[in-house]
DNA sequence: CCTTAGTCCTGCATGC
DNA sequence: TGCATGCAGGACTAAG
């Protein structure tokens, strides 16, 4: 499931490779993976060249030469790889023709993935909250908050913070001792400073060690990440805690899996 | 305002 | 062996 760190990854990867080059043609196989119609995709995107390509959130985006963006979210399962030979791929949702004989698979077995065009630069994501890399930023974003809702479902909403998913969400709270349902009102000043600096000491380690892979996961290179190994709770659920060898526990919140150590992160209010 | 459930999806693990 | 069930969840929507 790529997060911040997987989509940074990728988009480093991407980069050198498609900047300057012209789509030349594009192939759509699974229509919900776009949104908007096949027409408008082919006039806006085919014969244009790629400007600039960076990430925001989860987000991959593209700026063109006509100053049009596109975006590519990975969902659940989205992969780009580099094809150079014919396979055709069992997964395959979007296929990009680049100039330089370069070809961008989209493969995305879940179908969640979706990609996007918009008009402008200006009115791309506006809906998103600030970037977490910056603890002062987000600690600014975190202490004026009001809500009680728990931490956890704070962390992953995309309008808060962009780009924490699941598995950095349950390891930035484990490093900061918070329980995942703590409400975010209730946690004091230094709690919640602390991790304001955990996110992206977190983010940042997970970028160094090229994502995390958790099963289909791959980069565009068709390598591995390795910051799976790395992890302290997540998917960890009756391992003992790494710092006290408690039982890690697991427990549904907001429909999604929550891993924590209960002796470790507390629960406050 | 906030939570829950449903929707979209496929592959894999489990159980009978 | 094979079939049914459940689980994984990012983002969105509707209902309570």
């Amino acid at each position: 499931m790529p997060e911040l760190p997987e989509v940074e990854t990728i988009v480093n990867q991407l980069t050198p490779v498609l900047s300057g080059k012209k789509i030349k043609r594009i192939k759509i196989f699974w229509k919900r993976s776009i949104q908007g119609d096949e027409d408008e995709y082919k006039r806006t995107l085919e014969g244009q060249t790629i400007m600039n390509v960076w990430r925001r959130g989860k987000y991959i985006c593209f700026l063109l030469g006509n100053r049009k963006c596109f975006t590519i979210h990975m969902g659940m399962s989205g992969k780009l790889i580099f094809n150079e030979d014919k396979h055709f791929h069992k997964h395959l949702r979007m296929e990009f023709d680049l100039s330089h004989h370069i070809r961008l698979d989209f493969i995305d077995m879940r179908k969640f993935g979706k990609t996007r065009i918009w008009k402008s630069e200006k009115e791309l994501l506006t809906q998103l909250g600030p970037e977490p890399l910056d603890s002062q930023n987000i600690y600014r974003t975190l202490r004026k908050l009001k809500t009680r809702r728990a931490i956890k479902s704070v962390l992953l909403d995309q309008k808060i913070l962009a780009g924490i998913g699941n598995i950095y969400a349950d390891e930035s709270l484990f490093r900061a001792g918070i329980h995942p349902l703590s409400s975010a009102c209730q946690i004091d000043s230094k709690k919640m400073k602390r991790l304001s600096q955990e996110i992206p000491q977190v983010l940042a380690s997970a970028i160094q060690n090229i994502g995390t892979t958790i099963s289909q996961y791959r980069l565009p290179n068709q390598l591995l990440g390795k910051n799976q190994q790395f992890l302290n709770v997540y998917g960890l659920a009756d391992k003992a805690c790494v710092k006290c060898r408690t039982r890690i526990k697991r427990i549904r919140l907001n429909g999604r899996s929550s891993h924590f150590c209960s002796k470790c992160q507390p629960i406050l209010e």
